[in-house]
DNA sequence: CAAAACTTAATTGCGCACGACTTAATTGCG
DNA sequence: CGCAATTAAGTCGTGCGCAATTAAGTTTTG
């Protein structure tokens, strides 16, 4: 067996585990990119990328919270991180301050333009539900698949 | 409701759609980058990226295709293909010919070599099954969930 | 038949992802 | 203490994704 999932097709049955539609990993990576796509229109209006509305998510969770962290949360590297949080300082939604403790140490803080983003990104989980069409238990369903697949991988 | 998944969190619960844990996208999002990372080792060593092993998967099915039908397969468009199938010709698996009847159109052939790249990959699959670590069950069912998911979001 | 409408690919520009590397600060240990 | 090892963030280069635009060829239609 393989994770191209060959169940029954009738199409070149020499190497199906070679076939993009049974390729897992194809159908994960189009529907990721389907569904960011959808948050685009939600999102620029907000002056926002998906990546950075997520980044903004722990933010605002997590106000003060240091490059690593947000990498270990985001699963996110400081090669992705360190440009992406100067574009949303830029924005003026973030300040970047250096730990006194720790001067190798970058802290993200909130500024009140940011915090004021919240009150506009708060509408945007419900509209992109609409958008999916899906039942609630579906999603449910997909996130915890997403997820267990994600741990295993991480180990 | 909303796409984030609220259930039972005992966390911040002022706005819990706005929580990074609760959201479905977040976690397709980091499961296809880790999928896609852990094909990376594997796929180097055939000196191919992902979106190009899974190009090279339809010209394997479908040597003569044009731009436009790749790109309906992999639901990508051309500012993504051109120049990804320019590397693929660069590498020496693929040419890139006008068709006669239709100057517009651009088909793509497998070559000699890209036709042996598919025998190298057809290690790929079965590797990637046992980097998951999950029954086949449980990729069959994530599968499915995205195919829907992305067939709602298509319409 | 010629101009308008349409179609196909290519181009451009921006923002990720990420590997590899660099810089600077801190820690550890002999 | 002093220097090696470690750690945190930043930098750089490559390759996507995708919106917007352009260029060129084909079809439609008045």
């Amino acid at each position: 067996m393989s994770l191209s999932t060959t169940a029954c097709d009738q199409s070149e049955a020499e190497t199906p585990q070679l076939l993009l539609k049974n390729q897992v990993c194809f159908s994960l990576y189009s529907a990721s990119n389907a569904l960011i796509r959808s948050y685009r229109p939600l999102l620029s209006a907000l002056d926002l990328t998906y990546p950075q509305y997520l980044t903004m998510m722990v933010i605002w969770e997590k106000s003060g919270i240091n490059v690593k962290d947000l990498g270990h949360d985001l699963h996110l590297d400081s090669g992705t991180l360190t440009p992406l949080l100067k574009r949303l300082e830029a924005k003026g939604f973030i300040t970047r301050e250096r730990s006194d403790e720790d001067e190798r140490v970058r802290l993200v803080f909130l500024t009140t333009q940011g915090q004021q983003l919240k009150s506009q990104a708060e509408s945007v989980p419900e509209a992109i539900f609409c958008k999916s069409q899906l039942p609630m238990t579906e999603l449910q369903q997909l996130k915890a698949n997403c997820e267990k697949l994600l741990a295993s991988l991480k180990k």
